[in-house]
DNA sequence: AAATAAAATGTTTGCGAACACGCGGAGAGG
DNA sequence: CCTCTCCGCGTGTTCGCAAACATTTTATTT
């Protein structure tokens, strides 16, 4: 008899009111005698009343509206996995009335940001999910959203001022080490491992340093100095330029057997190479793009660290909805985990799910 | 307009019928008119009804009781992890009445086995999951599940002689692919690998088979010759006969460089080659034992395959569900990520967030 | 053709919670 | 002392569906 279910019903007689009274004790509302409602909040910690979610959301047409504040996957298509885990976990999710606005905005233009942000707020909704990439633009939003106590997370891109309900993301430092790793395990040789950051992307320059002070730490860490660590700094995504800077580091550097990108470009790097014919130089890397997929298939790329978008899209909005509608404590911080994919398992993190909705 | 939601009403009223014939129709409980059921058959694929899950489970006390035909963890922690992931999964389906039983046997002994999946048939299930480790003694009891239209799942191990409603768990062939891959990515000199069969494991002989030609596999395709591959079957568990084993097999071969332990039992090698204060032989194996995790921090094992037992567990539940509850098409087949698992990201794969339930 | 069986269809209830509504009584203001 | 208002509380309806129950229609028997 032990998992006989609690209903309002029982506190009720319990507390000899109606259930109407301990609704409003529940929800509350208001216009309960104080002696009454502590008696009745007694009364449910003892039985350990669990509301019926499911009755609850049947009953309650109470909708749920998340907007979403990210970078067009039509400029950049990194951001379509994003957008296809927040579409899967949308599709369990709006059974219990919870739905969803986009406002997308060109991840190369602060003023499309704000711009968006600002459509954003003509609405009301219950909760946000922002990749804050433009730090500063992104303050004054974060500001009022939380004078109006409207919960956001951030995903994707942390930020260190403003504490969201919830970080959905990667660890970048570790991520780095983890690269450090992969290029060390299959170079032992004395040779020149070449940081590659690729910076025409809007200022996730943290994000970047980090990764790149992990992989450094970890040759430290390890006492490889058989290992000379270079950076170069590809400043604008000009095809001309940016062969002319390849050219001049491998040129006065012929010993580089490594190239650890922090970015998702592996790819630009692995064509320059193959258009080189250089052969033997592995390629770290981050992001599934079809691109890098293609030289990952050819052995160009070695590996690629999948920072598992969809799944941070997945779990950005999963964890709106158990704040909101689950009443669930969440977790502050969440870390994805490190996928590591090559060659012969990629075709498992290629599949996509995701039913049209 | 064109969200609104459709209901069992709105079909009735088209049809110019009652709920309660709708609702036969649904259920194929009869006593319809052909040609009444036929029409409504019509409008509910016009209207694109979708029964409201959330109200079904409400309504119907219908219950799901699911049995669980595993090995006891006590014997092999291995199994904790499956046990976790079905945890996993009922926390969030018991709110839709599913409930779930263990039968735990002993995987080393096949009679206890044939006790429990007896035990099992006493009670009255609706569905079974199932890890057929026991070749023979499973046939009979799958025939008897089949006959009484009692669907099915395996997962972890495969068997081909029956259809499961579905297998879960993860490509043995591919994984071995993946493995070799990971030798030669850290091996690009000649020397021999080692392939170590731990076969005192039941009678996943299948499985090992097929990791072997997985692996074998890429050192053909790629045309390396220069390594040369062998192979050592440690049959029993007993310590004295597996370090003459090693030993005699080291001692023939000095220029071992790497070893892939086709089964979770990497720390036995990696146990080995420490004590024998052997450095530069890289391992690969299975699974995220807290031995394996050892050796992995300790950096004498490289990387571990993860199979991902509580993913097994996890999916294995939540595929009856969609079928069983939501009626949802399950893949004949879900093969799981092989994830590569080294000291630098293992962390994240062994975050226990299951609640207790 | 009346009686009766059988099949087809309609009606009602209740699952648990949310919430609108409204009733009775206490206190305030005239 | 009578109205008015607000507080504290109970009642009733709703959500969409399942299933028991009730009724009507049709078929079969004698």
């Amino acid at each position: 008899m032990k998992d006989k279910i609690i209903t309002i019903k029982d506190i009720a007689t319990r507390a000899e009111v109606s259930t109407g009274t301990v609704d409003r004790v529940l929800h509350k509302r208001g216009r309960v005698a104080p002696k009454v409602e502590e008696k009745i909040l007694r009364i449910i910690k003892e039985m350990e009343y669990q509301p019926n979610i499911i009755a609850r959301a049947l009953s309650s047409k109470k909708t749920y509206s998340v907007a979403v504040l990210i970078p067009d996957d039509a400029h950049d298509n990194y951001w379509f996995a994003p957008k296809s885990g927040i579409k899967s976990a949308l599709k369990d999710l709006k059974k219990y009335g919870l739905s969803v606005k986009y406002y997308l905005f060109d991840p190369y233009s602060s003023q499309s940001f704000v711009e968006q942000a600002k459509l954003l707020e003509k609405d009301k909704h219950d909760a946000i999910i922002v990749t804050p990439i433009f730090h500063r633009e992104v303050l004054p939003f974060l500001e009022k959203w939380k004078k109006a106590n409207t919960p956001f997370v951030f995903f994707n891109t942390e930020i260190s001022d403003f504490e969201p309900l919830s970080y959905i993301g990667q660890d970048s430092y570790q991520s780095g080490y983890l690269a450090a790793k992969l290029i060390h395990y299959g170079q032992s040789a004395p040779c020149s491992v070449l940081i590659a950051h690729f910076d025409e992307e809007t200022s996730n320059a943290a994000h970047l340093e980090k990764k790149e002070l992990g992989f450094k730490n970890y040759f430290q860490q390890n006492n490889l100095q058989q290992f000379d660590l270079l950076r170069v700094d590809i400043s604008r995504p000009n095809h001309n330029t940016f062969v002319k800077q390849m050219d001049e580091v491998f040129e006065a550097n012929p010993n580089i057997r490594g190239v650890f990108v922090t970015t998702s470009k592996a790819f630009e790097v692995a064509e320059y190479l193959t258009q080189k014919h250089i052969r033997d130089v592995k390629i770290i890397g981050y992001d599934l793009l079809p691109k890098n997929i293609h030289y990952l298939k050819q052995n160009v790329i070695s590996f690629l660290i999948n920072q598992n978008p969809k799944g941070q899209g997945f779990w950005a909005l999963q964890m709106l909805a158990d704040k909101l509608i689950f009443g669930k404590a969440v977790p502050q911080l969440k870390y994805l985990p490190l996928d590591i994919v090559t060659k012969e398992n990629a075709n498992y993190f290629l599949v996509e799910d995701v039913e049209h909705i």
